[in-house]
DNA sequence: CATAAACCCTATATAATTTATAGGGTTTAT
DNA sequence: ATAAACCCTATAAATTATATAGGGTTTATG
């Protein structure tokens, strides 16, 4: 299940998304709009911000922007940084890799098969939706 | 990510998948082949025996052993009982099913859309692969 | 240039969940 | 009668997720 940061961080996206022709948005907003704490979601912004998905302005006036277009923003990339891997196990994340404790022999390792199958379903989607997808939310 | 209980369950099924032609399997060979603790594997197998996938015997001479052949047990029934959902997110889930407490309209929800998405391309996998699927292990 | 607004940063606290252990109870082959 | 083996429930330890705290820095504005 997706993590709450992961869930805040896309409800923040797609307010800033829908209020793209505003210069700033303020953390205040949108913290508000969605009955989150201020703070907790000051630090979820902070991360966006350092993986280079919005932009923010400094002192009195400024807040949060977007500084791609929402169609250039995966979901896929939103849930890696806020959660980490999108794969069901270690051994076939393609971000963050690490052989499986139990398993001695990945190369012929059936859940290891079956797990890749579902890691690429899954990312033939995420990795293809937007945030252009989820401006209109519930 | 799968829970290591999901994980020691798999194996578990698997080894007993392995061994079927035996009457049963003791927990503490299961619980060596793997280095899981025994007691840890023990709740596992009691978990797995209670929703039916597997039998026991008590008194010396006892064990576990499968019930079922291995391709009528689904690798989405082992994962929802012991892990839980499925899905990415509750308002999405099948079996576990929860309104999004941060969502007022489920219907119009972007988010929600792409993870039925996601959750059915998933469970086409999961529902059809078996543990027969899992018998060769790493 | 003083002020207040607003983001920036790091550390810590709290809560929830996962993982593991403990200890005794019951059944059964020999 | 005994020992092997599963059965059951409770609790502890570790990890992760969630939230809070407190001050620092930047900047528009009068």
């Amino acid at each position: 299940m997706l993590s709450k940061k992961t869930k805040y961080a896309l409800h923040a996206l797609s307010y800033l998304g829908r209020h793209k022709d505003e210069k700033t948005v303020l953390i205040h907003d949108i913290a508000e709009e969605h009955g989150i704490s201020h703070k907790f979601l000051e630090n979820i912004l902070l991360e966006l911000k350092k993986a280079g998905m919005l932009g923010s302005k400094k002192g009195k006036g400024g807040g949060y922007y977007l500084i791609k277009d929402p169609k250039e923003i995966p979901l896929s990339k939103v849930i890696r940084l806020l959660d980490g891997p999108i794969a069901l196990l270690p051994c076939v994340s393609l971000n963050y890799y690490e052989p499986c404790a139990e398993c001695k022999n990945e190369a012929q390792c059936g859940i290891n098969k079956v797990m890749i199958q579902v890691r690429d379903e899954t990312l033939k989607i995420l990795e293809n939706k937007t945030l252009e997808d989820i401006l209109k939310i519930g």
